[in-house]
DNA sequence: ATGACACGCCGAGCGTGA
């Protein structure tokens, strides 16, 4: 009896505040029922966390938050184990960005990378530190046949097909020379992006500003990624960037981003 | 463009995001 690869649909969402967000977030749910669901600033600490609306959908939560500020959460299907809140080693990091668990034998790590806030500031260079740090534990822990899958909030445009506006924007933040390194050293570690491994098509965007109808006029950034070591990434069939949400009542203003996986192999 | 728009903070503007 050889093992049946099935689908496997690995989603990441910066709900932009899950409390504000928990209609739509279940709306979500119901509608596409992805096996994992990894979200970003939740903006929640754990004990107030709203489990009940997951648990109705069949669903298991592990949440990682502190008050009103960023946190992370994972919602599967299945079990998962090996739960890691934060940075495996070394001194905790100064909000909660990293949740990684083990579902059907893929490591995935959920992840809220820093924003930066303005280059040359010390919330930059904390931001080059993190990518840092995350890297050096990837690289670390994991082979490269190893299947991992790193989804989240990423701050960072990958690239100029990942911009509105490549050229009046070229510098600023999510799209500096610096960020984009921090990326790529993460990302050569054995990394693919699995949406670049699918497609070369410039304009696809994960976020889109509140402000200036900027989702109207499609002015957006590539930000939230889903990078997966190669055994894993060979196995992406898809990855769907889904706008529906974006258009509904009291949307964030990230879209979820959805990986779809054949696994196992 | 010091703006815009939204969150959570505990009850009002403020810090922060991207």
């Amino acid at each position: 009896m050889r093992r049946v690869s099935r689908p496997f649909r690995v989603v990441t969402w910066n709900v932009n505040g899950l409390r504000a967000r928990i209609d739509n977030v279940s709306a979500y749910l119901a509608e596409k029922a992805p096996d994992v669901l990894l979200l970003q600033e939740t903006k929640v600490d754990d004990a107030r966390f709203p489990k009940v609306p997951f648990l109705e959908l069949g669903y298991r939560v592990e949440a990682f938050g502190s008050g009103g500020y960023a946190g992370v959460a994972v919602v599967s299907k299945e079990p998962v184990t090996d739960v890691q809140r934060g940075f495996a080693e070394g001194p905790p990091d100064q909000a909660a960005r990293i949740l990684a668990v083990t579902v059907r034998g893929v490591r995935i790590y959920g992840l809220y990378a820093p924003n930066g806030t303005k280059l040359g500031s010390e919330a930059f260079s904390y931001k080059l530190a993190w990518f840092r740090r995350l890297r050096d534990e990837i690289a670390g822990r994991f082979a490269a046949d190893d299947p991992v899958l790193l989804g989240g909030d990423f701050n960072v445009a990958p690239d100029d097909r990942d911009v509105y506006d490549p050229e009046g924007l070229r510098g600023t933040l999510h799209v500096s020379d610096e960020e984009r390194a921090a990326l790529a050293d993460l990302c050569a570690i054995g990394l693919v992006d699995c949406f670049r491994s699918m497609s070369d098509e410039a304009g696809v965007y994960s976020w889109y500003d509140y402000r200036h109808a900027a989702f109207q006029r499609r002015m957006g950034m590539r930000i939230d990624l889903l990078l997966a070591t190669r055994p894993l990434a060979e196995r992406c069939r898809a990855v769907v960037h889904d706008e529906a949400p974006r258009a509904w009542p009291s949307p964030s203003d990230h879209l979820p981003v959805e990986g779809h996986f054949d696994w196992p192999p």
